[in-house]
DNA sequence: TCCTTTGTTCGCAAATCTACGAACAGGATG
DNA sequence: CATCCTGTTCGTAGATTTGCGAACAAAGGA
C-alpha cells in the first residue's frame, strides 16, 4: 500500500509543486517570471553561476511540473508560467496556508 | 559563486520549505496539523503505510525546516505547527503567489 | 525490577538529485 | 554551404533522499 491510497490528490499535487519550488535555482526563475511574466534562458545563464546544462535541467522540471512553458522566439526560447497550473497551485496553497 | 550569492534570502527561505513540503507524506502531515492545530506521531503511524522509523525521519525534516515542533506529553509526542515560522511562510508564500 | 509502549538512531540499499563538460540538434546568418 | 548562436541531451560523478528493519533509549505501569 502505498502514500497514494492515503493522501489526497490535492496533498499530492501541493507536493508536486512544492518539490518543483524546492530549489533556490527553480525558485530565483519562478520567481522573476511571476514578476515579469516571461524571461529568456539566455539572461537566466548569465546571471546564474551555473552551467547551461544545468539550468536546462532546472527547466526542465518547471516545465515537467507544469509550472512555466516555453515558446520559440528563434533562435531564442521564451519562458513564462503555466497560467493554467499556476492558478491552481494559487489555489491550493492558499487553501492549504489557510490565507 | 555560488546560487546563494544571487537569489534573494526570500528565495532562499522560500526554497527551504518547499523542499520541506515536497513530499507526499510531510504534506499530509503538514496538512493535517495545520487543521487540527496537532496530532501524535503514533495516530500518524498507523494512517500511514510507512515503517515508523520512516516517519520519525520525515517528522524530523519538518521539524529541521522550522514547520514543526514536537512536545513532550509521555508517553507520547505531540506535534504542533511552529507558529513563528508558519507564519513566516505563510507571508513569503503569499507574497511569492500574488495573493 | 521487569516489561511495555513510544519514538529515535543506526546501518544499509536503492533511487533520485545536482552539477559539470562534451557532444549534439536546429535555426539564423554570412 | 559553412558557421555561429541557442539550448538540449548524454554520460558521469558525487551527494542527498527515501525507505526498511534491527537495535537502542526513556519513561510509565505491573
Amino acid at each position: 500500500m502505498s502514500i497514494k491510497s492515503v493522501a489526497s490528490e490535492n496533498q499530492i499535487r501541493l507536493a508536486r509543486y512544492a518539490k518543483a519550488m524546492g530549489h533556490p535555482v527553480r525558485m530565483y526563475v519562478l520567481d522573476l517570471i511571476s514578476k515579469q511574466s516571461c524571461c529568456y534562458s539566455g539572461d537566466l545563464s548569465e546571471e546564474l553561476p551555473i552551467a547551461k546544462s544545468t539550468l536546462s535541467q532546472h527547466l526542465k522540471e518547471l516545465k515537467a511540473a507544469g509550472l512555466i512553458q516555453g515558446e520559440i522566439e528563434a533562435p531564442k526560447i521564451k519562458y513564462c508560467l503555466n497560467k493554467e497550473n499556476w492558478k491552481e497551485a494559487q489555489q491550493l496553497f492558499k487553501s492549504f496556508l489557510g490565507l
